[in-house]
RNA sequence: GCCCGCGUGGUGAAAUGGUAGACACUGGGGACUUAAAAUCCCUUGGCCGCAAGGCCGUGCCGGUUCAAGUCCGGCCGCGGGCACCA
């Protein structure tokens, strides 16, 4: 008999493995190949649960996979580009390379052990110049084929650090490293194309039957197409050029409700009229403050009367006033609407508050035409009373009502339909150090020119220091100046990088050929394209995904990727968290003070500190008291606890549980066992060490049964026995449709049911 | 505000429209042991009953069906996504 000893059997095999390069994917013309990826971690030097489970979750794929006969690919490698390496050195001093190496080396060990059918002869990390390198000469040749460009955007500036922040970087109108109040800025930023690709993004979501329905939606809402019409004023009193005032509409069977029209204080004709020292004061006072969701949901309503009228386009001889009102977005439409304050109910509350009048459309206030303080928004798909409109009379669909007023301006070509995207351009410049830089160069005699291919990577210098804020590329002489690859002058680098997500945009491709001096190597990726089933967080429904689809799609389109890739995610999954259950009180001072369930064991309605009599330390972080260290207090401490039953594991809350910890105590076998019972894997799974310990005993338990019958007899090794052939079956039967259908529950909860036979 | 998803024992959860609660955790009882740990066995939705057994149970109210946790309609609650997008 000999005992369950993973810390012995799990080295053993690991090593197996290893030598026998059991992983290593290899192209095999004689049977069909499938590429299961993981979503790429980012090196924080430690792994956790949540990679345990993701990567658990692939392991059993590529190896259910490789043992039905599959030609299997199952790569690895780093997002290793991002502010984390930055803010380290800024904090702790070093070097934002060092730091990242160093942790890539030090999570690698840590995921090691846990045994994962890994073809680690192609790990590749992001800021390795061998990667951002091909990653340039792709930015190169998506410049040439009109996908990328430059414009002046507004961004979120951090006066104190001199970056640019991303909108979750801004906490209440401050910076949330400096505190700073946040400034719009307008910059001149690179821009990716992928408003080009707005339609096909969103019609080609229909042909992803492999991908939760949650995502194509969130995707589908994300690039927002709506229909509507586009019409333009006849002005009076504009300045010249400004004969007309384009405006755009989803609703204009409420086009007799008008009584105003508006524009963006961003609006060309705001502008022009800044001249006008009024008119400036107000646009200094409607640009204040951020550009994010919370800024602009705060912010209250105000608005400019310009003086300028516009005429109805259906009744000459009315006029509308029209007004700069910070509400009205740029980016949207045409940065100017016509504002129907009864059936909107942000017109509403600007019109009240300027006292403009409200027209009712349609027969819904009985008791008079005032609507009161909330605005009447008739769903499209209702059938409404009508009083007053367009060309048509009494009740009928919103929809219709539509159809027929964009009919009505197109028949007298005053309007046309037109479809709009919520969807904008993907701003990629960052203010930055750790990222790819931009390929480009800026010459006084020949503009904005793209690097020569042949002095690609352009790489990082590796002599920059952070101790003053701003982007130590900027103020780096000796790498900014350059010669322009056209003239040959004098000339000055971009000193902007990649936002992050492009480089997660295309590693998947690069899995299919790493080691290659071309970004992409066709043959390869004929073969391996396209990845037929990803796993990952929910938290990358929409950015990193949209980004991928549209970069695939940029990437066949300069000639990097074949045309069956362009959709480069067969099937998806989306996994759910770790979390682990936590008792939470205040100390004296207020602070927070947390306890973990598996410090406390309750004993006749009465908790104590549990006090461990197997030396198994789980959990070395946690706090254990001894048993004379027992305090009546802990009684008072757990009746005033909030019990948080899924909290997501975090340092700040103590609950984090080391998977390292768990390996050394039970062994990787047991840690992937117990994150793949349990829940659902799209669904949280809450950690309990009393479930570790169950994965454990059973697969000890599996062990020692495995173990009794290699030393049975061979006539009494149940061989013709019937019921045991039936269970055998059903069991495989089962694991198997649960694999398939990533219910690895059951799969676990039928094996359970076949040991106990 | 708009869009989407989910409500089943003390807990995590199972259940092609067909015996609700598989499997696991926790709790209770027992065996082994000087004792404990480990291991094994029994039990564990609620109520009534000595028992045999019975009744009630999938958030709430209705509907479809021979049959509803599952399908349909309405409510309530929780969670997620988007949000001055005209």
């Amino acid at each position: 008999m000999s005992r369950y000893e993973p810390s012995r059997i799990e080295p053993h095999w690991q090593q197996e493995w290893d030598k026998a390069g059991a992983f290593t994917a290899k192209r095999d013309p004689l049977k069909p190949k499938y590429y299961v990826l993981e979503m790429f971690p980012y090196p924080s030097g430690r792994i956790h649960m949540g990679h345990v489970r993701n990567y658990t979750m692939g392991d059993v794929v590529a190896r259910h996979k490789a043992a039905s006969g599959f030609s299997v690919l199952h790569p690895m490698g780093w997002d290793a580009f991002g502010m984390p390496a930055e803010n380290a050195a800024m904090e702790r001093g070093g070097h934002p390379k060092d730091w990242t190496y160093g942790n890539i080396a030090d999570m690698k060990d840590q995921m090691k052990p846990l045994g994962l059918s890994i073809d680690w002869s192609r790990e590749l990390a992001t800021c390795d110049p061998e990667y951002y390198g091909q990653q340039q000469a792709m930015f190169i040749d998506m410049m040439e084929a009109g996908l990328v460009y430059r414009k002046a955007a507004v961004v979120n500036w951090d006066p104190v650090d001199m970056t640019v922040l991303a909108n979750e970087q801004v906490i209440d109108g401050k910076g949330w490293r400096s505190g700073a109040a946040v400034e719009r800025r307008e910059l001149t930023q690179w821009f990716f194309k992928i408003s080009d690709y707005s339609e096909e993004l969103l019609s080609a979501l229909d042909g992803l039957t492999n991908w939760p329905e949650k995502v194509r939606l969130m995707q589908a809402n994300w690039i927002g197409k709506s229909r509507g019409l586009q019409f333009g004023f006849e002005t009076v009193g504009a300045p010249a050029g400004f004969e007309t005032l384009e405006v755009y509409t989803t609703r204009p069977d409420t086009l007799m409700g008008a009584s105003f029209a508006a524009i963006s204080p961003d609006h060309l004709l705001a502008k022009t009229l800044e001249a006008d020292p009024k008119v400036a004061a107000f646009l200094a006072e409607a640009r204040k403050g951020g550009t994010t969701a919370e800024a602009l949901e705060t912010a209250e309503k105000i608005g400019l009367d310009t003086g300028i009228r516009v005429k109805h386009p259906l009744d000459s001889k009315w006029e509308l006033p029209v007004w700069i009102a910070n509400f009205i977005l740029m980016d949207y439409g045409t940065g100017a609407i016509f504002g129907c304050p009864a059936h909107d109910q942000r017109d509403l509350d600007f019109a009240r508050k300027y006292g403009l009048p409200v027209l009712d459309v349609f027969k819904q206030h009985k008791d008079g035409p005032d609507v009161g303080d909330i605005a009447f928004v008739a769903p499209k798909t209702d059938v409404v009373q009508y009083v007053r409109a367009i060309n048509h009379s009494g009740m009928l669909d919103a929809e219709k009502a539509i159809d027929t007023a964009i009919e009505f301006f197109e028949d007298n070509s005053i309007g046309k339909e037109v479809t709009k995207f919520r969807l904008r351009d993907w701003g990629v410049s960052r203010q930055r150090y750790w990222g790819c830089p931009i390929p480009v160069i800026h010459c006084a005699t020949c503009g904005v020119v793209p690097e020569a291919k042949a002095n690609l990577p352009i790489e990082l210098p590796y002599d920059v220091s952070f101790d003053i804020p701003g982007n130590p590329l900027d103020r780096h002489p000796t790498w900014r100046d350059c010669t322009c690859p056209k003239c040959g002058a004098k000339a000055r680098r971009e000193t902007d990088t990649m936002d992050t997500f492009v480089d997660s945009s295309w590693y998947y491709a690069r899995f299919t050929a790493p080691r290659a001096t071309t970004p992409t190597v066709l043959e390869d990726a004929a073969y391996w394209m396209n990845v037929d089933q990803y796993i990952g967080g929910v938290e990358h429904a929409i950015l990193h995904l949209l980004y991928s689809r549209f970069f695939a799609r940029a990437m066949h389109k300069t000639g990097h990727l074949p045309v069956k890739a362009i959709e480069p995610f067969n099937a998806l999954f989306t996994q759910g968290m770790v979390t682990h259950e936590i008792y939470k009180t205040t100390d004296a001072q207020g602070r927070p003070v947390y306890h973990l369930p598996e410090d406390i064991v309750w004993k006749d309605d009465k908790p104590f500190v549990r006090v461990r009599t197997r030396d198994l330390s789980i959990f070395p972080e946690a706090n254990y008291l001894s048993k004379d260290e027992v305090s009546p207090g802990i009684f008072e401490f757990l009746q005033a606890a909030e019990v948080i039953p899924s909290a997501k594991m975090s340092k700040s809350k103590k609950n984090v549980v080391d998977p390292m910890n768990i390996i050394a105590s039970f062994g990787a076998d047991t840690a992937r066992w117990f994150v793949m019972s349990d829940s659902p894997p799209e669904r949280d799974v809450e950690w309990t060490s009393s479930g570790a310990e169950a994965a454990f005993k059973h697969l000890s338990r599996v062990w020692s049964l495995c173990d009794r019958i290699g030393q049975m007899p061979a006539d009494h090794k149940g061989e013709g026995d019937t019921d045991l052939a039936r269970a055998t079956a059903k069991a495989i039967d089962e694991v198997t449709k649960g694999i398939e259908g990533f219910a690895f529950n059951k799969a676990i909860a039928s094996l359970y049911a076949f040991t106990n036979t």
